[in-house]
DNA sequence: GCCAGCATGTAAGGAGTTACATGATTAT
DNA sequence: ATAATCATGTAACTCCTTACATGCTGGC
């Protein structure tokens, strides 16, 4: 087997998601790759095209013209038995990435000492709310995974980030009681 | 006030760090910024000067050369008033990123059909004593910020991240009693 | 008349990385 | 000898994004 080529995890994640389907377009991925959202970032559309040409270049995936009358031409892919293992040889000898955690909201309080307590509140409610609502975009997609066996990993994330943003909400909400009052003196003057 | 220059959150962190201590140096801030990669990405040595440039260019930092005997020279960085406004804006009326997770573990489980049991488990416990590693040195660096008034803030963010990692593992190791056992057939060849 | 959906693609650019370069000092 | 600390800087590159381009169909 060849060296691995130094392909970026986005790859793989398409790659994987071929492999859970039959046959997908560029755009029927750009749906799919939603589902990757709650837990790592949903690629724009430019560059799930891009990535499927890198994939096709490395044999990994495969596709067939479908020519659709008033429509444009569709690309249909799947995954070779060379994009099978080297997905297999990722999931199975790739060094992991440490999880990245680009957190705003938390690094805005970090800086607290300069902003007002009002807008420290509004910053950690807001994020409160907005969690609420992915936790309740991804209760109904867990629901729609069911237990049917074909989904047992995805579900298994699934539950995984129901955790993981319950959680969150609980922890911050534990927050706000300690942020100052808007009583107490504003932050230094500067 | 001119428009708000769209300079990313890096250089907020940067430029936040700075109007938190006195003066720094690129290398100093290379140090300090290490506190923030319990929540947010801590940059390049490489990018740190450069925002430092970038800031300095928009007047939002100023420096002064000290020249040492042995060693090179040295820019002592500080925030001048406008970056402090800068800050101030930034903090009480920019629009907040989305937190940004690019999970790599959970990215790999999602597509945990084409793995081994054994993989995945390995996978799994390798993350949560990464986690708790992480979790060790949060606690010591909590522990250094003490109740300090000086460090309200960051002591937040700090007992936020403890509950956040401390949650994360929880989560993980409930997740372990879920996984095939090995003695169950392996994944569809393909 | 306008927007959404289907379907792909290019262009331009920003954010961020790794690797390298320099060079004195001090500790192991 | 070798490595770490101090101290800054450049070069090359990758990932990923936004915005734009095209064009037909169907629903409101």
């Amino acid at each position: 087997m060849s060296r691995a080529e130094p392909v970026p995890p986005t790859a793989y994640a398409i790659l994987g998601l071929l492999s859970m389907a039959d046959e997908l377009s560029g755009y029927d991925l750009r749906r799919w790759a939603r589902a990757l959202r709650f837990f790592y970032v949903s690629p724009a559309q430019s560059q799930i095209y891009s990535e499927l040409r890198r994939l096709a270049a490395l044999g990994w995936v495969a596709h067939r013209e479908v020519a659709q009358d008033g429509l444009p031409d569709k690309r249909l892919y799947r995954t070779t038995p060379e994009g099978t293992a080297a997905l297999r040889h990722w999931l199975e000898e790739s060094p992991v990435e440490p999880p990245v955690l680009k957190h705003s909201v938390a690094l805005r309080l970090f800086f607290g000492h300069l902003a007002r307590p009002e807008r420290l509140r509004t910053l950690l409610d807001d994020y409160i709310s907005r969690t609420r609502s992915v936790l309740a975009d991804l209760e109904q997609v867990r629901a729609e995974l069911g237990d049917d066996p074909q989904w047992r990993f995805p579900a298994l994330v699934g539950d995984w980030g129901l955790r993981y943003y319950a959680a969150e909400i609980d922890t911050v909400a534990a927050l706000l009681p300690r942020l100052p009052c808007p009583e107490e003196p504003p932050p230094a003057e500067g």
